[in-house]
This record gives structure tokens, sequence and C-alpha cells, in this order.
DNA sequence: AAAAAGCTCAACCGCTTTCTA
DNA sequence: TTAGAAAGCGGTTGAGCTTTT
């Protein structure tokens, strides 16, 4: 399968998104929709490849992002998620509402994977970025981003509240195939594509999917034969009879958050079990070496 | 005060998955 | 059925910023 050319094409910059460039994106977007981002950077009037389009919008431009401090309950979710996901970042993301894959990526890589590699976890990596910190180079770049980024987000509106927290819709996982070029009528984010690493959409939603308290993911609603749910339906997003979009902000969070209980609840009595399990072993070993000791 | 080391995060790369003709 | 295109994802990079020496 022939590799699309992308950012590689002479002629499209690359690097640093200037405040012009994010204009022209921000305000397509606001008239046409997310989609399309092959053709997008034309009609838009953009000299960027609809990869860095698509990725400038859903990391830093989308006006739901979330952008600041962690807190402490976000970042006992991404763990807890992470046990159960790997790196499924998106996945990861998608359970946070105006986080992004990217943002919770970093987060993990900076201040997780340390704390997690020291206790010697099961939560290390699999693989990535254990990488040894880089030897620091030199500065040959006048550029100052950081404060580029900053000068633009006051000029174009962006969310950069450190505090302020919004609630949002879940995100649609796509359970099964649909037309990619429908992609605006579903809110995607970040979405999100089948199953990976053995873990499916239904595990993920059966641990905190909304409204979806069973864990795993019962298997009735599963249809086994080719690993899709009977009625092709969304998970979160329109269907479950659209009524997310019903939901007032504070059902939201009531909803969020006892999605959290439950996850915890479950994770406790697994132990539990596993607890109990191994106290019968024990007591069956101990009688087993007494009765060789008579 | 200056240099070095460490941290952060936006952006890019390359691969996989999905769709379509 | 198949090849190419499009979209999405996770890994990695690198420049600026902050902290430490």
């Amino acid at each position: 399968m022939g590799r699309a050319p992308c950012c590689s094409k002479v002629g499209l910059h690359r690097g640093p998104w200037t405040a012009r460039e994010d204009t022209l994106l921000t305000n397509y977007i606001q008239t046409h929709g997310e989609g399309h981002w092959r053709s997008l950077p034309k009609k838009a009037g953009l000299l960027r490849c609809g990869k860095s389009c698509r990725l400038r919008w859903m990391n830093y431009l989308r006006p739901d992002i979330k952008r600041g401090n962690i807190s402490s309950d976000e970042e006992d979710l991404i763990i807890r998620l992470h046990s159960l996901l790997g790196n499924r970042w998106s996945l990861i993301a998608g359970r946070l509402p105006g986080r992004t894959d990217n943002e919770i990526k970093n987060y993990w890589n900076t201040h997780l994977s340390k704390r997690f590699k020291n206790q010697g976890t099961h939560h290390e990596k699999k693989s990535g970025s254990t990488r040894e910190p880089r030897k620091r180079k030199t500065k040959n770049n006048n550029q100052n981003r950081s404060k580029a980024n900053r000068e633009r987000d006051h000029q174009t509106g962006v969310n950069v509240t450190k505090t302020e927290t919004k609630i949002h819709l879940p995100k649609p996982i796509r359970i099964t195939s649909l037309p990619r070029n429908n992609s605006l009528e579903y809110n995607t984010v970040s979405g999100s594509s089948g199953s990976h690493n053995g873990v499916t959409e239904g595990d993920i939603n059966g641990v905190v999917g909304t409204g979806i308290v069973d864990f795993p993911w019962p298997s009735d609603l599963v249809d086994h034969q080719d690993g899709r749910d009977q009625d092709d339906f969304i998970v979160n997003g329109c269907d479950l009879g659209c009524e997310s979009q019903l939901l007032t902000r504070e059902n939201m969070l009531e909803r969020l958050y006892e999605e959290y209980l439950q996850l915890l609840k479950k994770e406790e009595q697994v132990k539990e079990e596993e607890k109990e399990k191994e106290e019968e072993d024990q007591i069956q070993l101990d009688s087993f070496a007494e009765s060789l000791w008579v």
C-alpha cells in the first residue's frame, strides 16, 4: 500500500504555526466543519499538509480543549486507564473530557512513566519513551515558540485558562465502520479505530463508558463472529438515543463521577477476590504441609 | 551570573486501519 | 479482490523554558 506523501511535499510549511495560519484554519473549520483534511489546506489557503492541519486543530485549536494542569483526579484516571489499556492514548483521552491524546501521552511520558518506573509497577510502559534523557542541543533557533503560542492564544481567543473546567459530551467511539466523509456528523474529536492489543472498544466502555457500568462488556451485546457489536451502534455519541445531547452539565459530571467510582469498586472487588483465593490456596497448602508433617 | 541539566509540549514521522473505486 | 487514498494513532524529536550547580 502506497504511503501518502505528506509534509515531505516541497513548498509546504512545517514547524510552528503562525497566528495567521491558526486563524485561517480556525475560520475554515468553523465554517465548513472538520474532516476532509487532505483537501482542507488548499481550500483554507494554507501551505500545510492535511495531517499537520488535523494535528494542529485536534491538539491546539479546538475550542473545547482544556489546557493547563492535570488534576489529581484526572491523573488517577489516566493511571488506571493506562493500566487497563496501555499506551492507547486516544482511548484514554476519550475518557478525559477536553484532553488530547498528545497531552496525555506527554503527561504520561514526563510525569507518570518515571514515577512508575521507580516504583517498578506494571504501569511501566511496554516500549517507547523510556529513552535516556537527551543531551541538550544548542539553541540555533531564535523563535520563541511558547511565547508565540501564548500571543497567538490571546489573539485568536484560544482557551488557555488554567483552571476553567468545561463539560463535554464524551467522544464517540466508532464500533463499526462508518463512512469517513461523514465525520462531521459524529462530533469526532480524535476518534479511534478498531481494536488493538486485544482490547475492544466494548471493554473500554465497560469500564468507564457513559452509562455502561458492567465490566467486562456484556457478552450478549457483542457479536463475536466479527468482533463487532450487534447493532453497529455508536457508543457515547449519537446513538444510545442521542440522550447525551440532552444531558446537562451537572448530569455529565455526575455520570463521569459515577463511572469513575464504579471502576474503582470493580477493581477493589477483583483485588478482594484475588486475596480470598490466595488465602484459600494458603490454607490448602498449610493443611497439605501439615499432613506431610504428621 | 553563567552554564549545564532537566522538563515540557507542539509538531513531525511512519505505520496501521479503513474506505472507496 | 485489490490497490491507492485518507484518516488516525503512537512513538519520537527538538526548541524553548525552568531549575540546579
